[in-house]
DNA sequence: TGTTAATCCGATCAAATTGGTCGTATAAAT
DNA sequence: ATTTATACGACCAATTTGATCGGATTAACA
């Protein structure tokens, strides 16, 4: 429970890579991928993801790759994850709509208050500071 | 992903559940489960991993039940989870052995931060705040 | 302009984790 | 003794996640 998935790994792995070369350096997927070892065709995937969401830019083509659109610093953990993961886990309880309980949905605000907590504590942490 | 188990969202329910009642009055497996639409032998099976780790008492035979034993302000979330759920998820990277290549080790410390912190924050919460 | 090397993208399979069930043993109140 | 509850291990089912595959698209470069 309460694991980071591969990809979130992935992803932050690849930023952190990027960001260690000049600011409109190219990184390729294949590069990346041999050398941390992650499988090739998942870090694409999790790339796509970042370019979709506006965190890097693809460049196609032969020579092609990615690199850092965004300023990371303005990217909160919970938009990060969101737009690697999709809708997180931790605010199931706020879309669970079989919840016809009143008492049952009562005594499971325990769980809101830990993912209240959780929630505001990625809130408050940015991918720059992540990843630098 | 960063989801609570069900184990741990019916072990809250049921403190919850047995706070509300006198200090020494004992709470049945079944009529928690009633009373709240849980799997009885789910329920059955956290309330004994919550027996063996101290936090209540299990009293056997007809008319048995639970009843908290524990100071739940004493015990924080960390202890809690891996009460319930064993060793969690987030501290992964601290066991993992497999971990050879230096570049990549050092390439996933930004992991390490996100855990870090998360686990920071749950040392910081006691199951009383969560529950009362 | 055709070849090549890269990203793009959906579908799908495999593995791991979690949720839930079953059968049986054991304990204690009546 | 009988009944009613917890105790507990083994097991199956469902969900989630990790990884793979096949093919389409794009653009550099000879």
């Amino acid at each position: 429970m309460l694991k980071l998935t591969r990809k979130v790994e992935y992803a932050l792995i690849a930023l952190r890579h990027m960001q260690n070369k000049e600011p409109d350096a190219i990184s390729s997927t294949k590069e990346i991928s041999e050398m941390y070892d992650i499988p090739l065709e998942l870090l694409a995937k999790t790339l796509q993801l970042m370019a979709r969401g506006g965190i890097v830019n693809a460049v196609q083509g032969p020579t092609g790759g990615y690199k850092i659109k965004a300023k990371l610093e303005n990217i909160n953990m919970i938009e990060f994850f969101e737009k690697i993961e999709g809708p997180l886990g931790l605010m199931d309880c706020y879309f669970d709509s079989d919840c016809t309980l009143i008492s049952a949905c009562n005594i499971r605000s325990p769980i809101k208050k830990i993912n209240d907590n959780m929630r505001s504590m990625f809130e408050n942490m940015t991918v720059g500071e992540i990843t630098q």
